[in-house]
DNA sequence: GTCTATATCGGGATAGAC
DNA sequence: GTCTATCCCGATATAGAC
């Protein structure tokens, strides 16, 4: 074909551009599923954030709910990250410190995300339901099981380790989910710099002072 | 007029059954919107579980809109009630024990209700930021001004009140809020007695001794 | 890949009889 | 107070030209 010649760069260039609009089509739903949630969200809308038209969106993600999933897939990932990181190596007083930091800065770098994965748990999770009682609950469960073995160890005053683990994800957590009402409260939120070091703290302080670290 | 002596009875019970019918809606209408949020539920849903029909419906309710506003006002004054009752007067470890309880007993109890309320913070809350900025706020507070008194007489670690306020706030609504988490990574529920009385249990002593109470 | 036009549908709300 | 019928709009998704 006449065509063959010419297609080799343009259609690298247009693979990488389809990329980078496939990005900003997730970007853009990330930012309106997270406020208006599934069903209040319009492809208008995200079209329009997203600098393209409905129907050329719809070129790109064959459905709303496959754009929903694939929004929520990326989420999870970032959300994952910070345990994951959890080590046995590492002194206990320091790798909690070290996560509950982490994780305070996650809702500060990334509450909408946060607060659609909240949405979609809320809701029963219909979309996240496997990727939960598997891949998520192994994980936990073997960041609980380092946890046990600094309560054998004496390292930390013994306390169920799954339920730690869900008070620090939800004290965290709540600076991003609720950032309206705290806002409404104390008039601040995490992206002034002493309320972040203040949050941080407090939660710090918290979790040692319950597990008998000073 | 002729109707005037037969209106007295009838009238009265005519109200009472609105006045029931009216609960089932508001009832139907926390249970749908607490799972689909405000526009993932439809009246047609919310009418056949309260057993009538959408247009009937709309003759209690003027719009949907006005119908989520009342269940959200409803949902509100069950939810601040714990707080109300934290009292200056007596023991600290008490009063603080006692709070955390009947929190994690109210997302036992009222799941749903703690749900819609987490939905529409989450949402930034369009609806409810003057009752959050207001009255929520004065109340929070209060209280804290309670827990700023306890540090001053020496009987509670110095902890800022309104971080631990949110810290109690967060931790006990996340096992209603996200059961379906809690459930995928535990198998366990509120429902069950002893892992009601673990995550009290739990809770308190993280926060207890986060004040130095053991 | 992007556009215009359109099919199609669900759902909120109203009119008016009974 | 309750029903049937209907209006109307917004939103997803598709068809087909360019």
């Amino acid at each position: 074909m006449s065509t063959a010649s010419r297609t080799r760069a343009p259609a690298r260039r247009l693979r990488r551009d389809g990329a980078l609009r496939r990005e900003a089509v997730l970007d853009a739903g990330l930012e309106v599923f997270s406020t208006l949630g599934l069903y209040g969200a319009s492809l208008d809308q995200i079209a329009e954030r997203a600098g393209l038209s409905k129907t050329n969106l719809l070129y790109y993600f064959p459905s709303k709910d496959e754009l929903y999933v694939a929004v929520l897939r990326r989420v999870l990932d970032v959300w994952l990250d910070p345990l994951l990181a959890l080590d046995a190596g590492s002194e206990p007083a320091d790798a909690l410190r070290g996560y509950i930091r982490s994780k305070v800065a996650l809702s500060r770098d990334a509450p909408q995300a946060s607060r659609l994965f909240c949405l979609e748990i809320v809701q029963g999770a219909p979309l996240l339901r496997a990727e939960l009682a598997g891949p998520l609950r192994t994980l936990v469960e073997a960041k609980a099981q380092i946890l046990r073995g600094w309560v054998a160890q004496g390292r930390i005053a013994p306390h169920d380790p799954q339920h730690l683990i869900f008070s620090i994800w939800a004290i965290t957590q709540h600076y991003a989910d609720f950032a309206t009402q705290v806002d409404a409260i104390t008039g601040r939120s995490l992206a002034d710099p002493d309320f972040f070091e203040a949050t941080v703290a407090s939660t710090q302080r918290l979790v040692l002072a319950g597990l008998g670290l000073t």
